[in-house]
RNA sequence: GGAGAGCUGGCCGAGCUGGUCGAAGGCGCCUGACUCGAAAUCAGGUGUACCGGCAACGGUACCGUGGGUUCGAAUCCCACGCUCUCCGCCA
């Protein structure tokens, strides 16, 4: 959320700066001006209103003691204004409300360093880390590999629940399970602390982030009176977690990684990415998360992409590093920038990690804050991003690490965690592997 | 799921026969005095947000949340949330 005070005295800055997303995001903060002149007449007339109602009170207290007559009558006086402060109240209310509606949707702004463009198009690649793997025969996409390995199985999990979800299998699921060990053990050597969240939140929660109430769409939700939601990515959780704290600065930065599943619907993504692991409703990641003093934010992002890129170095996986255009981030981000994996299968980069420094846009919709000069309360920084996706570094193994008699070769630094294993070749046991 | 107790300032804790209560007292913290210095002691200060003001300062709101009663509510009424204890159930 936009602070409602530099908005109001700065609105074509504001407005300036928001543009540079595109015209939408601009349309979504227009109201807000006009309501907020409305908001500040209205505050101060209640103000003076009530100033006057706590005199005429405390006068009926006095003079009911000694003057029951005039007692009464300045209770009736007192009546008349409280009536009057009733309906001011409820105005101001109103005028609050709507503008906090619009607020709600109003996107981050772009920080000033962010290139500016209108889609994934105009993002610009920072770097770019290892080489293409030479494959001296015609690669083959992630899902034909999973499936002739007999460890990524499609028919079964659409049969058990739709289309949208995988079932991995033996070496598989090992593979999924190490990945994430791995992964969070990684980023446990280099600063952060392992949590372990819940999966399923508050609506409340969802709006602390930013998902609610603009991306409902993209969520699934529980049924009850008071539903919960399945979170799309453990930024949710995690972020939340520190609501209305006030952090002590001598802990900042706060560094914490979380390994959960993640649940998205995507009710618009239909038709894209319908073969393979690429685009689940239901998928595993790695997620970083950081709470920082604002000076050091931007600082601290680039250190999460270093973070981020660290697994990938370790697995020997060819990406680059993408810093989004304006009108390319998401939501909530004053800054992004994207891993993109090499997949041959499918001759393209893909994106295998988002992350980005939210600034104080989170933190005040959840009102995290630590103490600045003399003590004084200021907003925090909110960083999250992918540390990463567990199910695309899958996908990204199976294709860049692919042999020519179909069996995919297991990083180095992964067979600790795969028991030693070194190679993925067909499994065809239903009943478990024979040994 | 059932029964009971409770939710007050950084913490503990009074107030809850409705009025001047942002709220006693204690702890913690800050400043000053005393001291070579420290401890102890004494004196003073010590929440957040918003509005007005260059500032000093003034005003308004906040006693789990929301609603109600009332001229007026931390105090009375209702609903909800959360915490704790006991019982039941359970991986």
């Amino acid at each position: 959320m936009l602070d409602l005070r530099s908005v109001i005295q700065d609105f074509d800055g504001v407005e300036r700066r928001l543009s540079r997303r595109g015209e939408g995001a601009v349309a979504t903060l227009r109201p807000v001006r006009e309501m907020a002149i409305r908001r500040r007449e209205l505050n101060v007339a209640l103000e003076g209103m009530k100033k006057r109602q706590s005199e005429a009170n405390a006068r009926v207290g006095q003079l009911m003691r000694t003057d029951k007559a005039a007692g009464e009558a300045a209770r009736a006086e007192a009546r008349a204004i409280g009536d009057e402060v009733k309906g001011a109240e409820e105005e101001l209310r109103r005028v609050e409300a709507a503008i906090e509606k619009v607020l709600l949707v109003v996107p981050n702004l772009p920080h000033d360093s962010v290139p500016d463009g209108k889609d994934e198009k105009d993002n610009v690649v920072v770097r770019t880390w290892g080489e293409k793997p030479r494959l001296d025969f015609a690669p083959k996409p992630h899902w034909e590999l999973g499936e002739s390995l007999g460890i990524l199985e499609w028919p079964q999990a659409s049969k058990i629940s739709g289309a949208r979800f995988t079932i991995s299998k033996g070496a598989g699921a090992r593979l999924e399970r190490a990945l994430a060990s791995f992964f969070i053990d990684t980023h446990l050597s280099r600063g952060y602390r392992e949590v372990l969240p819940p999966y399923l939140v508050t609506a409340e929660t969802m709006t602390g982030t930013g998902q609610l109430p603009k991306f409902e769409e993209d969520l699934f939700r529980t049924q009850g009176e008071t539903p919960l939601y399945l979170i799309p990515t453990a930024e949710v959780p995690v972020t939340n977690m520190h609501r209305d704290e006030i952090l002590d600065p001598a802990d900042l930065p706060i560094r914490y990684c979380a390994w959960t599943p993640c649940f998205r619907a995507e009710a618009g993504a239909a038709g894209k990415d319908t073969r393979g692991l690429i685009r689940q409703h239901q998928f595993h990641k790695v997620e970083l998360v950081k709470f920082s003093r604002p000076e050091e934010s931007m600082a601290e992002l680039e250190r999460m992409v270093d973070d981020a890129q660290e697994v990938l170095r370790r697995l020997g996986l060819h990406h680059r590093v993408v810093e989004l255009c304006a009108g390319d981030m998401g939501f909530s981000a004053a800054k992004t920038y994207d891993l993109e994996v090499w997949l041959p299968g499918q001759e393209a980069f893909r994106e295998i990690s988002s992350c980005s420094n939210c600034e104080d846009f989170q933190a005040r919709r959840i009102r995290v804050r630590t103490r600045g000069e003399g003590g004084k309360p200021r907003l925090v920084h909110t960083l999250n991003g992918s540390g990463v996706a567990v199910g695309r570094t899958v996908v990204a193994i199976l294709e860049q690490c692919q042999q020519a008699d179909g069996s995919v070769v297991i990083p180095e630094a992964l067979r600790p965690y795969m028991g030693g294993l070194e190679r993925i070749v067909p499994e065809k046991f239903p009943r478990g592997v024979e040994r």
